[in-house]
DNA sequence: ACCAAGACTGTGAGCGCTCACATTTATGCC
DNA sequence: GGCATAAATGTGAGCGCTCACAGTCTTGGT
């Protein structure tokens, strides 16, 4: 007859890795020490606690995060949704900046950022399904259109989520952070029609984010209704920017300045002008926004808007932990600022 | 006297989420078939089915995954990790193509890819403790030069590991995936001296990577020995590529070609090229390696070697889904072209 | 010497799921 | 109609951990 009553019930392929238990035997003492010795070693003697450590190195033992957060409702990790094609993510220099931020402010509370680029609707689906599904504690979600699938999935899970920049039509229910995108358009706008420009035209973003919206409102603040062939609209990348110039020059051949709403974008106009021989800011001055490193390799420096995304992130992980920690949803405003350079 | 025998054990903040037991009890059937019919819905009758997915509807049930995790030691997400300061990742066209590779053929498993930037030492750590705790089943391992002590750490805790080039030093014991580099180099240099080339340099990329070290082989396999001068190396950032451009030109002002090993170095040695007054091709012929964008987004039109990204993602999926599933490890190099343009 | 208060330790229950097995029910075949 | 077989279902154990609680062992004040 087969013996087979030892036989684990769940086979695995791996030998098995070490359990507290094992570690428990091998410190001599018992499991609930070993685990109060992991975490934080309050009420541990000083001799047990060097046993256990010195019985986690020799069985190799590592925690399983599973069963911890099976009974915590913990994982000690957030995700950082990127809602966009990939190539954005490495086009667009704000999201590395941002993602850095973040990082780092999360590494101040151990925790780890998790990458998720969704950029097909399927991507979305997986992950929207990943992060409700209790993988991570909290949602930072970056660059996320109005009437995106993916924030109203979140929202009705009540996993924390905090947005960057404002989410249309969600302003009350979760938290954002965001850039004063509209003082700063205002800004900028004042700015140039101070220096004597009178045919001000503007790249706007996509208008189904809050920057494309605000920016837009805020040039609208200084110069009123205006002529809607002055306004052209952008996705934030450098191609579009240079289409969107050709765009406006075809429309409206007497512009002399230029708000474009995204640095990118300003370097993909300033190319359009050159190539059609019109001198920057001689003939025609050009605002940027973001004041990321490509202002400063744009030949002329750019006049553009900084957008505080040391901050922004900075604020975004600030309002998470919040909101995990059980606080009402939030917003935060922080304030943009004019940099004046050559360009303008 | 106070009642407090109902008080949950573990009181948690939000409203609790509903369990199997709950989606079981109000469709009317046992917490078993739920998970069956969760699971792939074998042997679940229709009504049955029916019911569960509408009870599942009614109660906004999601599955716990530590929960599952917990039985099934899957995790059922990978880690895509990247070795390297993050700057790296917005610049390296490649890294591009490879996570967008690998996350789409991830996808077709239904995996989850989690991007995990290590730049900094703690970071590392970090992220080590992530991935051995459980956390994913599996990681692929992106530019990790010699000695990185996260592989070093990874091996020793038997989670699946794909490596994306040669590990140097741990061919044996982990899988990876690597271009033929050696003989990528060798189709250059060979091509360069068909053509009449007399005085080959080249730009090294790091050589604690394979790719560094396999490229420079396969330079000197055609050329032998050479001159030392003839060689310098970079980290394959472009202003890498351009400070080794100008050390070669101060070391030896008479080369008439450049074997440049990737194609952002190879941009930046075009520049500098350009600006001391070199024609490429006539007076100084460059061959990259790559045939990443930039090579199509230079002038002139950069000849280089095809590493062929595509392919290389998915079979370094393949491969960790086979190492999760019990294979040993395995290694695989995929023939690299020569693309011959304007360059050389 | 005695007892309260504190420090430390061990124990059992239970987190929410899956899987093997036992059990029930439906189906086919002679 | 009876029986083997398959399909569908329910049940219990257990994944590896944390947490509350109940003990045990020190202390020190009187």
């Amino acid at each position: 007859m087969t013996e087979n009553k030892h036989v684990p019930p769940h086979s695995r392929s791996q030998r098995a890795r070490p359990t507290m238990d094992d570690v428990a035997a091998v410190a001599g003492v018992s499991r609930g020490t070993v685990s109060r010795a992991l975490n934080g070693g309050h009420n541990v003697s000083g001799p047990a606690l060097e046993a256990v450590q010195r019985a986690i190195r020799k069985t190799g033992y590592v925690v399983n995060q599973h069963a911890r957060s099976l009974v915590t409702q913990r994982s000690d990790s957030v995700a950082f949704i990127l809602s966009e094609p990939q190539d954005r993510l490495f086009e667009d220099p704000n999201f590395n900046v941002l993602l850095r931020g973040c990082t780092r402010a999360l590494g101040e509370h151990d925790i780890t950022l998790l990458l998720t680029v969704a950029g097909t609707q399927e991507d979305r689906k997986r992950i929207s399904r990943y992060v409700t599904a209790g993988h991570v504690d909290g949602a930072l979600l970056v660059s996320d259109h109005a009437g995106s699938p993916l924030l109203e999935e979140l929202k009705g899970r009540t996993l924390p989520v905090v947005t960057c920049g404002r989410p249309l039509g969600h302003e009350r229910e979760i938290s954002y952070v965001a850039a004063d995108d509209r003082d700063g358009a205002r800004q900028m706008v004042s700015y140039l029609r101070s220096r004597g420009h009178r045919t001000i035209a503007t790249i706007t973003g996509p208008l189904d984010t809050s920057g494309g919206v605000d920016r837009l409102a805020g040039y609208h603040d200084v110069l009123g209704e205006g002529d809607p062939r002055l306004v052209v609209s952008g996705d934030y990348t450098q191609a579009s920017g240079e289409a969107a110039m050709e765009q406006l020059l075809r429309q409206a051949p007497d512009i002399d300045a230029v708000f474009v709403c995204s640095d990118l974008m300003a370097a993909g106009a300033i190319a359009v002008l050159r190539r059609v021989g019109k001198r920057v800011p001689d003939d025609v001055a050009v605002g940027g926004f973001d004041d990321s490193k490509v202002a400063l390799a744009s030949t002329p420096l750019l006049t553009t808007i900084r957008q505080p995304l040391g901050r922004i992130s900075g604020e975004m992980v600030r309002l998470l932990l919040g909101h995990i920690a059980g606080e009402p949803p939030a917003a935060v405003i922080l304030p943009t600022e004019l940099v004046v350079r050559d360009s303008a």
